[in-house]
RNA sequence: GGACUCGUAGCGCAGUGGUAGCGCGCCUCGUUCACAUCGAGGAGGCCAGAGGUUCAAAUCCUCUCGAGUCCACCA
């Protein structure tokens, strides 16, 4: 079978387009965009296949279906990807500078996304490619600009040298939702730290990282601690830099770990720093965003700051009291597996509360499949910290932000003054200096700042398009659950903001493919299954069927390339029993035909009545999502009721039983299109028929026997 | 420390109140009339365990054990 010749021919007869100037009601899909940082794996695969079904399904349903496709650039996860590429041939950032870097990075995506493209077309997607998005394109630059600037019009947005979880290796602050944890046997280090003025006074803090001590700035002890209580108000000698250091009260000391005492970092720490704020002390920094100990380290400026722990603990000497076996979860970057350091930075922020009220109030008109997911994304949604924006890259939707060079030289944050708002560089003079010397912000924006607004973005938002409002709401999202606060929750909070309307009516969480131990797939591991693969060996019909048998809402599967060729083979073999039904029915047809349908036979009333409930089956269990019960209800029809019952029995009066035979299989063949696209098509053709293509015919409705 | 999900035949999974299912694998038989990429038949599960609700529980509730995921400022 040509799939290609097939796949060609609805998209050259336009079946794919979307019509906004149709009368038909809309039904919105909206292809999650896959990250250009690798082909497409099996869970695109999977995620994809559902897509296309719930498209054909409604499309044959008599909806105007927009199956909206698109790319994400994914900034960190790109550049990740990207510069290991570069590593390979010599290259690095720094050799070939911003515009040089960005020009290469631009043809390295498109070869990413030349295999994505054909790998979508493979799998028979049905989407509309005249109204194919990227992340990066110009159209939604100003989408994202239009909500760049809303936010400082709204002043959402601020600017500020905060506490910040970042990436040594990739070189940019991220967010915490952005880390994982690592479970570490480290030591934890008992320091004394002497009271000033006094004789051999000290009291004892645990730290796990003694290279941090330079930069501490006081001492915070629980509030009423018995031992310690004495010392409030006093002032500690910092062990390594001698410098005096206020002892003060905190409750969010932890009454029972270590001595009751912390040591406050407020320069490379989030808890430090909040309680360093409280108290106004000082922020110091002795880590730089190289991970290497600034010149506050003394002797040991210059070292990673893994290597000069130990250093600093043979500094400490006597003062290390006692040391212990530790085991503690460290943060690490979830891209790069770097240990993150906190540390202060100038970032750009969003007020989050207003977007997360708003979201709370109109979250329950989504509909969640599976339904718990409504509660997971509350209660994240209800303790929502603000939104960290800017990332020190080059591959995003650069900070649209600009200053005066000469009167606002360190990018400061005034309103209307020294900067502008602005996408392009501004045409007017600075206000202060009345001339022109503008730089633009060097940062680029989080790459969800862009996917968030891309139930908008696609449909050429802030321009309020017929698309915009035909299609806005979507009907159907999909994703991983693994983004759900990163990208679903974004979305929801950015839609109701700007739109003043949920972004999607139904929102299905597909679970995760796992290799047979329950990892993930991973590069890294090898253990991944390439869908390519088993389309080749199996054919794409049989590989969706046997992906849809893993797309039970909510559910994580587990697989390996053996298990999902046993499930291939069989609805390959299913294709073939398609086609023998075929071949049984169109080319070994009776010479004479016996009467139109539905006779008094007994068996032919049987069948009609199985036909009929499985119609009602399947369209029921697709309304629900439910594509693997739909899957199922049929694959057991066909082959086990019409197959092996009714046309064995048909052979004894096939004349008579002609017209059923052909309505059921045709029938069949239309309820199946939307998971077997091609080999429905092909038979189907076959078969006396009206209209054009199986696509656009119209989906079955049980007939009175 | 919180929240959530799962534990069903050798393996991969469905079934969420009414006699235990699917695929692969396994066993027996069968190539003449669509199909051996097949057909007919079969073996294999006290649905993790314990208790409870109910006329009725794999399905609802409680607890225990096991597997996993997510969230949290573990100094």
């Amino acid at each position: 079978m040509d799939e290609k010749k097939w796949y060609q021919f609805w998209e050259e007869s336009g079946f794919f387009k979307a019509d906004p100037t149709s009368s038909k009601p809309p039904y919105g899909l909206l292809v999650p965009p896959p990250n250009l940082t690798g082909d497409l794996h099996l869970g695109h695969a999977m995620e994809h296949s559902i897509l296309d079904a719930l498209a054909r399904f409604k499309r044959m349903q008599g909806f105007d279906v927009l199956l909206l496709p698109g790319v994400d650039h994914a900034g960190i996860q790109f550049e990740a990807t990207f510069d290991k590429h570069l590593a390979k041939e010599g290259l690095s950032k720094q050799k070939l500078g911003r515009d040089a870097w960005l020009k290469k990075a631009w043809q390295f995506k498109e070869e990413i996304y030349n295999s994505v493209s054909s790998g979508w077309r493979f799998m028979g997607l049905s989407a509309d490619w005249s109204r194919e998005v990227f992340t990066l394109e110009e159209k939604v630059q100003k989408a994202v600009f239009e909500e760049f600037k809303s936010f400082w019009e709204q002043d959402l947005l601020y600017k500020g040298a905060y506490i910040v979880q970042w990436c040594p290796k990739c070189g940019t602050a991220i967010e915490d939702i952005e880390m994982e944890y690592e479970e570490r046997k480290e030591k934890l280090y008992y320091v004394k730290y002497k009271i000033d003025e006094s004789n051999g006074l000290y009291l004892t803090v645990a730290t796990a990282r003694p290279e941090t001590i330079f930069a501490d700035t006081g001492v915070a002890v629980y509030p009423f601690h018995p031992k310690y209580k004495k010392y409030i108000g006093e002032q500690a000698v910092n062990p390594l830099t001698n410098a005096s250091i206020p002892i003060f009260e905190d409750e969010r000391v932890d009454k029972n770990f270590g001595s009751g005492a912390l040591k406050i970092t407020p320069g490379h720490d989030p808890l430090d720093f909040e309680i360093g704020q409280d108290h106004n002390l000082p922020i110091l920094h002795t880590i730089d965003k190289n991970s290497r100990m600034t010149d506050l380290a003394g002797g040991l400026t210059g070292l990673k700051a893994q290597e000069a722990r130990e250093k600093a603990v043979k500094i400490l000497g006597d003062h290390i009291e006692k040391i212990e076996d530790y085991i503690h979860s460290v943060p690490v970057c979830e891209r790069c597996k770097t240990t993150i350091e906190p540390l202060i930075s100038k970032e750009w922020f969003v007020k989050m509360s207003p977007l997360a009220d708003k979201a709370l109030k109109h979250i329950k008109k989504i509909n969640f499949v599976p339904k718990n997911y409504l509660k997971i994304l509350t209660v994240w949604i209800k303790d929502l910290h603000d939104w960290s924006i800017s990332r020190s890259l080059w591959w995003g939707h650069r900070i649209p932000v600009w200053y005066c060079g000469k009167c606002n030289p360190n990018h400061l944050v005034g309103k209307d003054k020294d900067m502008v708002v602005s996408l392009e560089e501004p045409g007017k003079t600075c206000q202060t200096c009345s001339q022109k010397h503008w730089v633009q912000d060097g940062q680029v924006l989080d790459t969800w700042f862009s996917s968030g607004i891309w139930p908008m973005s696609t449909l050429d938002y802030p321009e309020n398009t017929k698309e915009l409002q035909k299609y806005y709401p979507w009907d159907f999202e999909t994703s991983a659950p693994e983004i759900k606060f990163l990208w679903i929750a974004r979305m929801i909070m950015l839609g109701l903001w700007f739109q003043n309307e949920i972004p999607f009516r139904n929102m299905f969480f597909h679970g995760m493919l796992r290799d047979l131990q329950g990892r993930k797939f991973s590069k890294s591991l090898g253990n991944g299954i390439d869908p390519n693969g088993l389309r080749t060996q199996w054919g794409t019909d049989a590989t969706r069927m046997a992906l849809y048998s893993y797309a039970a809402a909510g559910r994580d599967g587990r697989a390996s390339r053996q298990t999902m060729d046993e499930r291939a083979k069989n609805f390959r073999n299913f294709t073939t029993k398609l086609k023998n039904i075929a071949r049984f029915i169109i080319e070994l047809k009776p010479a004479s035909q016996g009467p139109a349908l539905r006779t008094q036979d007994a068996d032919d009333k049987w069948i009609m009545d199985e036909l009929n409930k499985t119609i009602k089956t399947v369209t029921k269990n697709l309304e629900e999502f439910k594509l693997h019960l739909a899957a199922e209800s049929l694959y057991e029809f066909i082959w086990h009721k019409f197959a092996d019952i009714y046309i064995e029995k048909s052979k004894d009066r096939r004349a008579e039983a002609q017209s059923t035979l052909e309505y059921v299989f045709k029938t069949s063949l239309e309820l199946l299109h939307p998971f077997m696209p091609f080999i429905t098509e092909e038979l189907w053709q076959k078969l006396p028929h009206k209209e054009k293509s199986i696509m656009v015919t119209q989906w079955p409705s049980t007939k009175q026997t």
